[in-house]
DNA sequence: GTCTATAGTGCGATAGAC
DNA sequence: GTCTATCGCACTATAGAC
């Protein structure tokens, strides 16, 4: 698996997440035609993410994105109920469509190390391919209500099981011998989100995704290998 | 070393975080009397870092800071020329003697591996001590000034060269054999700041700073290891 | 479905009493 | 040195023309 082939075949456009995003708020948006919905959910997804990765959600006022999407004041709020909405909105959507592709993605892979390295892949992919929502989730979670700022945190924590998880099962079948299978998976989650938190960093110094998962992968495979090794991913 | 002897002999108090802070910015404030302007920029300090840490500096407005901090308004306004200013004061101040503290911390070690050591070892020390600030810096960056944002991300480079450098010198003396230092100084990087970001992960499971670090050291220095091996750690 | 104009609110900051 | 009271402004959100 490459990045290039990953993006290929997720359904994760920006038109996609906006269809999502019109189907589960439908009451809160007062335009009927869905193809004009969509057509303008994706200007505003696309100007609040631009705008508030830049200097926060809070700083960006309703007249910054009504600029930034290219429709009035008046248009912007027949899309949207309120700004705590639409902050709402693109978090709860992007949780559903990033938690259903990676679920989807490494549960066929059978021997430990491949199911590491594939759950590791998978998740830089995906963040790659949603950079944008993927900071702007973490660094504006702590805007949500309470109970969506509970979701967000369960969100997080499920990633890390999941790591946990795979390094308990290949310790029990030998494939492993990580003595800290808990403290490992959140390290390993620590450099997955470095990858889209500081992502100008790694342009700047020209490294791909798919060079930073080889080495994020090598390097955990290299901790909790065992008696038997663990270097091999899964296949193609 | 460790985190509590770490802490006894490090000048980094509220005290003295906030002397430095009044130093540095004595015109700014209309106080005369140094010990009852230490005082309230301490209650200052405190609440700003409380408040804005739970809901961010720009969420934060300045009667929530009144509120928190006990002073009215008015008293508030005597003791800082703007909230604006209020960020670049305790960002500044808080660069400043974090970098002092760092330089002079890891200097005196010779051998790569237990240099490696005590750099990791320190960076998460004071992130401990200070984690508030640090939390706090992360997270508010962006709405600095271009000048300013451009001096935070200088020094957070200048913790990724030190790692780096190190590296590359274990390299050449042959105690590592590290195929790609800055891609192995930014993952330490994300391990530390991990700390300070995620603490209440990690505090709900009873993890210690010593045993964070001891943990970071162990798989840093297992990935480096050359053939001489670089398990050692710098004495006491 | 999209626009302009504006109502109403809560902010940062200050003046002046004590 | 600290307080209360208030100014002017920029914000979110809406009403109503087109």
């Amino acid at each position: 698996m490459s990045f290039a082939r990953f993006k290929r075949e997720a359904a994760i456009s920006r038109q996609d997440i906006c269809r999502e995003m019109l189907a589960s708020h439908r009451a809160a948006i007062k335009i009927q035609k869905e193809e004009v919905a969509i057509r303008n959910l994706e200007r505003i997804y696309d100007a609040t993410l631009r705008v508030s990765n830049q200097k926060g959600f809070q700083a960006m006022t309703m007249r910054d994105l009504s600029r930034a999407s290219g429709l009035s004041m008046g248009a912007l709020y027949d899309h949207l109920a309120s700004k705590e909405e639409l902050l709402e909105m693109i978090q709860s959507t992007g949780r559903r469509l990033t938690s259903r592709i990676l679920k989807e993605s490494y549960a066929s892979v059978e021997d430990p190390g491949g199911k590491l390295a594939a759950a590791i892949r998978t998740h830089l992919y995906l963040s790659e391919a949603m950079q944008p929502w993927f900071f702007f989730s973490y660094m504006e979670a702590r805007h949500l209500g309470d109970k969506e700022k509970q979701l967000a945190k369960q969100s997080e924590q499920r990633t890390e099981r999941v790591f946990a998880g795979i390094i308990r099962q290949g310790n029990k079948q030998g494939a492993f011998n990580e003595a800290d299978p808990n403290l490992t998976a959140a390290v390993i989650k620590a450099m997955v989100q470095d990858w889209y938190l500081k992502r100008w960093k790694y342009a700047k110094r020209r490294i791909s995704v798919d060079r930073y998962a080889d080495f994020v992968i090598k390097a955990t495979l290299g901790c909790c290998a065992g008696i038997n090794g663990a270097g091999k991913e899964a296949g193609a």
